[in-house]
DNA sequence: CGATAGTTTGATATCCTTCAAAACCTGTGG
DNA sequence: CCACAGGTTTTGAAGGATATCAAACTATCG
């Protein structure tokens, strides 16, 4: 893939050895990814890290119709947004992985339009707006970055519509996976091609648009094919380049490796 | 529905005839719906609308890879946002109507992740870069208002996922009609339960993820029923109301009638 | 150790696609 | 004004991908 990731990841790298390693300030290595953060930009994204508690598996932070009072930063663990439909249907229109701070602009909005739950247990830092304003006002170039990270939210959002629109179900499950990869490793949270994957089949059906039961016919497919392998919650990629290609990966929808124009 | 749409239309109403008619200030229109901006911001807008030049039906006016250099104004016509598939295939992503300002803060990214085309012929304003940084410096007002606009897109994205991946053929048409025409009235351009639909049986295929011969059907069920009239584009919604109910239309994810909080 | 959530399996049904061809508009040029 | 071309809509028949239903199996956890 583009060739420069790796070496923008070693960048990255390079700024998370800087920094005190008792705080993994996982969000200030994705956003390095983008912008030029000065060490005051990272004490303050520590701080909020500071802010972290636990949290237990399947909790519901936000509610759809919820009047957005709080940003929040997933530390550990994976959450989603996800919609229900009058039917009990559910549709996952995004992941939240490890270093994620979300929706730090959600209060130009009145209303939640959908809700947010964790997937795993994990540590959440709950981030009141004038924390959010604050940050904004004392911080360009962090303005500027969580505008990109927003902007690339709805890169993701199209290539999703792309994804269940068009593609199969083969293809749908690995075009996932191989983006889950990708952003796990620039968190630096993939070990060679494997990552950890708390999924469930049921959570994969809800987010490609299919059934579980066809999720799972998908996935021995795959195992089949020798891609993945593992078989409850905990998959393991074994062959990303080969994912990659048979779902025709394209990563340039996930912006990586750009720094502003 | 939320019964407050109306009341805000009425409010729009009034501020269009506030101004002078002779430009029809449709994003005005629009952004009224969420921000109160001053005589001096709508002049801002009218300046950006009176750059509109002629431009013929499908023609690219951005391609994917494209370097963004500027943003641009629908002041009429209809355009789309797609991705384009290795075997060819194509997913639109969004429709951009009349009164739409899109991208004016596509600047933060380096590279488009998608084409934008023209679907009728239409007047479309390029605005530079430096003039949207400019108005963003000179109104606060504005510049929050553009950043709603962009989350609504967002919003909007996320529901058009639910609609693919969760609905059947007739839901999905249904529900997308309904959305045309609740955005199509926020610029005042329905009469009654119709406007002016120019998407062909294809355009509507690949935007909701299925055939155009499926759509095909799928129409001649509803011309049935008596929802829709109208062979070739051009429809007309002959029952908007009804067309909700059966795709269960929840219209808070256009984040209407909404100030900020 | 039972309870619960997740995975697997098989049989059947259906929605939607694919392919192929005809009919229909709309604009264009002779 | 007609003929023709190209895009759009329509029709039919057949096949395939995915859903649905029901039930067994299997981890995991308290």
């Amino acid at each position: 893939m583009t060739c420069g990731v790796f070496a923008q990841l070693a960048h990255v790298r390079a700024i998370e050895a800087e920094q005190s390693s008792r705080v993994q300030n996982l969000l200030a290595m994705k956003l390095a990814g983008f912008a030029d953060l000065s060490v005051c930009d990272i004490h303050r994204l520590d701080a909020f890290h500071a802010e972290a508690r636990s949290y237990p598996a399947k909790l519901d932070l936000i509610r759809e119709g919820d009047r957005p009072e709080v940003a929040m930063l997933l530390c550990s663990g994976w959450a989603c947004r996800y919609k229900v439909l009058p039917d009990g249907g559910r549709q996952i229109v995004a992941f939240l992985l490890p270093g994620d701070l979300c929706d730090p602009h959600v209060f130009l909005l009145k209303e939640m339009d959908h809700a947010i739950a964790l997937l795993t247990a994990a540590k959440v830092a709950l981030i009141p707006r004038t924390k959010i304003v604050q940050m904004f006002e004392e911080s360009p170039a962090l303005a500027r970055a969580f505008w990109w990270s927003t902007l690339v939210d709805g890169s993701i959002l199209r290539e999703w519509l792309v994804n269940i629109g068009r593609r199969n179900a083969f293809d749908r499950v690995a075009h996932l996976f191989a983006e889950l990869w990708l952003r796990m490793r620039a968190v630096g949270l993939t070990s060679g091609g494997a990552f950890d994957c708390p999924l469930t089949q049921a959570d994969i059906a809800d987010t490609v648009g299919l059934t579980a039961i066809h999720v799972n016919r998908t996935l021995q497919d795959m195992r089949c094919q020798g891609l993945i392998a593992g078989r409850r919650s905990g998959f393991v990629i074994l062959d990303v380049p080969r994912l990659m290609e048979v779902s025709r990966f394209e990563p340039n929808y996930l912006h990586f490796d750009r720094r502003y124009g």
